[in-house]
DNA sequence: ATTTATGCAAAACTTTTGCATGGGA
DNA sequence: TCCCATGCAAAAGTTTTGCATAAAT
């Protein structure tokens, strides 16, 4: 039964061995490692991630990988709070779209976005071929808005 | 003759006034340089602007600025391209959109992102209150596309 | 076989912190 | 005057590099 996360990974692998890259022990497990933390990821939360899967993999492979699936835009780094540490999102289709409480943190992940008629427009204007897009709402989420 | 970078400027010191905050020397001069430099700029950029315009300011103050900047919602970091090092966005009204070649870097401003539907269902559908937003398209330039 | 990627360890940066002093309100 | 913010310098992290070795194709 091949589940949501094996097909996910087996279509990464296949974009990182079409792009011309091997597909050594250490990619797989970084990618097999950020699919299951789900959509969002800090740096840090890999490497742990990884060393508890496989302590042998060195840290700067685990970066010069989160490096590689940033420029075949697998994912993305992006900041979700104020603080200083990116966190890389999931880009399953060259796009992700959230919402972010910008007092707590939380995330809120929304699909729609509606953008093909705007990026349509840019394409034009432009004279540039668009394949992808991130989309983050700033607000203030319920419970901050009462606590205080 | 108010320039707008000069009326910009004072409308950012309001904002620190009305939020509580001390108008320093420290602060007014990271502000004045970042809306020198554009609407885009990597905190290298400000630590070496800021201490060309005065070598006194100490490099904390400046990363302190850009915390509280952030946390005003006057700038946004961002990243722009593959590299780790973070840049920040003018948000002039709590929002900011740009395309970016995720080959050379290069970045196209635009305004229009006819987004304000797309919040209020948000905002209804999680019960929040949205702030602002930042919309970031990714695409190949015509140079790249082009050249190889 | 070849070439690419790896692990290691050190280096290079960037950002944060603690604390006494100075400067706005 | 009072408190907040600063500058300094050191510490804490994070990311990158160089190179010999190992592992994919």
């Amino acid at each position: 039964m091949a589940d949501k996360h094996t097909v996910s990974l087996d279509y990464h692998k296949d974009r990182l061995r079409q792009a011309g890259y091997k597909l050594t022990h250490a990619r797989v497990t970084v990618l097999d490692v950020i699919l299951g933390l789900g959509g969002h990821c800090t740096s840090s939360d890999v490497l742990e991630a990884v060393a508890a899967v496989d302590e042998s993999i060195g840290r700067a492979s685990v970066f010069r990988t989160l490096d590689l699936l940033t420029q075949l835009g697998i994912i993305r780094p992006t900041y979700v709070d104020t603080s200083m540490t990116p966190q890389y999102v999931m880009m399953p289709d060259g796009h992700h779209h959230h919402v972010i409480c910008t007092n707590c943190s939380q995330v809120f992940e929304f699909e729609d976005c509606g953008l093909s008629d705007l990026a349509q427009q840019l394409e034009n204007k432009f004279n540039i071929e668009i394949t992808g897009h991130l989309l983050e709402f700033y607000a203030t989420c319920k419970n901050c808005t009462v606590e205080e």
